[in-house]
DNA sequence: TATTGTTATACTCTATAACTATA
DNA sequence: TATAGTTATAGAGTATAACAATA
C-alpha cells in the first residue's frame, strides 16, 4: 500500500502518457491507425479467433472491434470466413497483405523505440514492460473480482448488455 | 539497447494500457472530463500559468489547451485575469471551487488506485513511476535533439506553425 | 430467450488552419 | 512580421442503444 502522494504522482504519468502514444502513432501508415494496427497485431500474435475474443484482448466494446475489423478487412488485411460451428460468428485471419503490414508496423515502431529509448538497457526495458503488465493485470483481476460477488457468471462481457423486454 | 521481441512487448502493453486509462476516467465527474481533470491538477500543482504553459505541461496543441481552459472557466473552477506584462495573455488561477474539485477528483483517484493496486507495495509503485517519467522524458529529449539539428531555435511549439505569406 | 455481430448516434480528445489582437 | 490565443472543421477512439440473424 501506498501514499496519496504516491499514487497522485503515478496518475500524474499516467496523463502524462498521452503523449508517448501520439508519437507512437504517428508513425503508423496513414491508413492504419491504431486501432487497426491494434487488431493486426493481435490476430499476428494469437492467431485465428472471433471478434468477441478480440474485442476481450482490446479491452473495448465488441461495436469498437467490430469497426477496426471492417476497416482492415475491407483494405484486404484479414479475411472473415464463416464459423462451423457457430452461423452467428465468423472466424478472422490475417491474409499475407496484412502479415506484411504488421512487419512494417513492426519494423517502424521498432526503430522509433530504438531511436527514442538508445539510451535504456535491456534490464530497463523489460522492467517496465513488466511493471506495465502488471499494471494491467491488477485492473483486470479487479474488475472479475469486485463486480462479481457470484463469480458463476460469465466475465469480461464486451458488449452492450442486451435490453430484453 | 535491447531487441525487436523485447519492443514488439513493450508496445503491446503500451496499446493495451488505454485500458487502464479508460478506467481512470470513468471515476471521473460527468461534468469534469480528463481534459479539464488534467488542467486542474497541472493548475493546482505548478500555480497560476498561461496557457501556452499549460499546453506545454499538457504536451498538445494550445488550441486543444484552450478548448479544456475555456470548459473549465465556463464552470468557474479557474479565473482568467490580464496579464501585465502581455496583453494577449492571461494568467490561469484556480478558483477555490476548482480547488475542491482538485481535492475530490484527488480523493477519488487513490481510493480506485489503492483498491486496483492494494497488492503493490511502495517500491513497485515508485519504480512504475520513475518509469514512465523516464519513458516520457527519452521521448521529450528526443524531440528537442531531433528535430532541430541547429539547437539557436525555440523549442517545444505548441501551436500550429503560423502560415505567413 | 439469449448471444453474436452490426450499425446509428453521441461524446471526448486531438490536430490543422484561419483568424484577432497585441508585440 | 511574429506571437498568444481563439474558433471552425475534421478525424480517430470509445460507449450506449437498437437491430438482425442464429443458438
Amino acid at each position: 500500500m501506498a501514499e496519496q502522494a504516491q499514487y497522485e504522482e503515478l496518475v500524474r504519468q499516467f496523463s502524462a502518457f498521452g503523449a508517448v502514444k501520439r508519437e507512437m502513432a504517428r508513425i503508423l501508415p496513414s491508413d492504419c491507425p491504431s486501432g487497426s494496427a491494434a487488431v493486426l497485431t493481435l490476430l499476428s500474435r494469437h492467431g485465428d479467433m472471433r471478434i468477441s475474443k478480440l474485442a476481450e484482448l482490446l479491452a473495448v466494446d465488441m461495436s469498437v472491434t467490430s469497426r477496426h475489423v471492417a476497416h482492415v478487412a475491407e483494405r484486404g488485411w484479414i479475411e472473415r470466413s464463416p464459423d462451423p460451428a457457430d452461423k452467428r460468428s465468423r472466424i478472422l485471419r490475417l491474409t499475407p497483405a496484412g502479415e506484411d503490414r504488421v512487419r512494417e508496423m513492426s519494423r517502424r515502431t521498432t526503430q522509433l523505440l530504438a531511436e527514442r529509448l538508445s539510451d535504456w538497457n535491456d534490464e530497463d526495458v523489460a522492467q517496465l514492460t513488466r511493471l506495465m503488465t502488471r499494471l494491467r493485470a491488477s485492473f483486470d483481476d479487479c474488475r472479475s473480482a469486485h463486480r462479481a460477488p457470484p463469480p458463476d457468471q460469465p466475465e469480461h462481457s464486451t458488449r452492450t448488455p442486451a435490453i430484453t423486454q
